[in-house]
DNA sequence: TGTACATCAGTGAACGCGCGTTCACTGATGTAC
DNA sequence: TGTACATCAGTGAACGCGCGTTCACTGATGTAC
């Protein structure tokens, strides 16, 4: 068969990169191209077309994460606010999204997990968290505060990764918790320095 | 050749186990068997003959890290304090010990992400994590403060996994400001029920 | 509108090689007498 | 203190299979005239 009709190539393309992210959380990185195309319905040939490689479709998954999460943070800004911390409350937002399906966090963060045996893949990554700190640094909080709230989010999102289920009370207490934290640095009155 | 002298059993099992650490790191957990018993100077038969397995070999490795962080939140518990929050602040000062080498953080955090491709890990993290999440909860703090600073701990511990880079100034700041929670948060005169 | 041709979006068989595991063997060490 | 034997702590060659990649081929779609 040649061209599968009803469905275009980056209806295609986009078919096997969600079924790549899902059949490697599940089996981990080290599941094989055949079984992913398989889970897609697609030839193995088929996979190869769009991603000539192995590590060009983890890129390409991880690129996508890297976007869909930066797309989240500029969804959460209040586009009325343009006081300081208006980045930062929407980056906490963001990070502590109760995610639909229960496990869904604990499989994303599973997922970055797995992408990051890619060299290629961390560097990214790597590159895209100083974007964030250059960023979250220009949003005029005060440095102790920002870095308590940049590390509870980051932990958040990582603390699947050992294993923490997510709690929809412990993260509504902590959005809480951060929120009032950033709220009083912004407003100066508040805040004396220490 | 056959047994080797001037090393005990027990001896090339650690060096095997150190060097597996080290070379996983570098190369990821796609780095095979061969060699990593290159880098620790055993052959290949040796290895297996300590580790039957890779997977066994990973378990092992998962363990004595999970098993140093906790020798290392023991070391740092004051031994005179028994008031709330004694617990939490060696977990805190465990969490944000400055590393003896430079890269030494985002190489451990690394090593783990690497691990977790093996399912068997996943869940030991998993019921150890869960320890951590009991025995935290009974040191007698505020859920809200508990919960900040849990996610902060986490976060630095999985910050280098995004690519941050290990600064001490930052780590010093988080911990005095973490500490200082805690503190306000251990002395009922200072804490106001919300 | 038909037709010829080029390109696109795949298929599926085959290849080759790297890897985990097995296995027969070995020299050093421990133990009984 | 020798000596014979068992076990320990490995060695290193071989195997086999699963995987990523290559490749020849193909039917559907787009395009020029």
């Amino acid at each position: 068969m040649g061209r599968t009709a009803g469905r275009s190539s980056q209806d295609t393309r986009r078919l096997v990169l969600e079924t790549a992210a899902t059949v490697i959380r599940t089996h981990g990185i080290s599941v094989s191209l055949d079984v992913i195309a398989q889970h897609a319905g697609v030839s193995k040939g088929g996979l190869i077309y769009h991603f000539p490689t192995k590590e060009a479709l983890v890129v390409a998954l991880a690129t996508d994460m890297l976007e869909a999460f930066r797309a989240s943070v500029d969804a959460y800004a209040d586009p009325t606010d343009d006081g300081p911390g208006r980045l930062t409350r929407a980056f906490v937002h963001a990070s502590l999204e109760p995610e639909i399906e229960e496990s869904d966090a604990h499989e994303r963060v599973a997922l970055v997990a797995q992408l990051h045996a890619s060299t290629a893949v961390a560097e990214l990554a790597a590159a895209d968290y100083q974007r964030w700190e250059r960023d979250l640094a220009a949003d005029g909080l005060p440095p102790d505060v920002l870095a308590v709230v940049i590390a509870a989010a980051d932990g958040v999102m990582a603390s699947p990764l050992w294993g923490a289920t997510p709690d929809r009370t412990r993260l509504d207490l902590l959005r809480v918790s951060l929120l009032a934290m950033i709220d009083a640095a912004a407003s100066p009155s508040a805040r004396p320095t220490a």
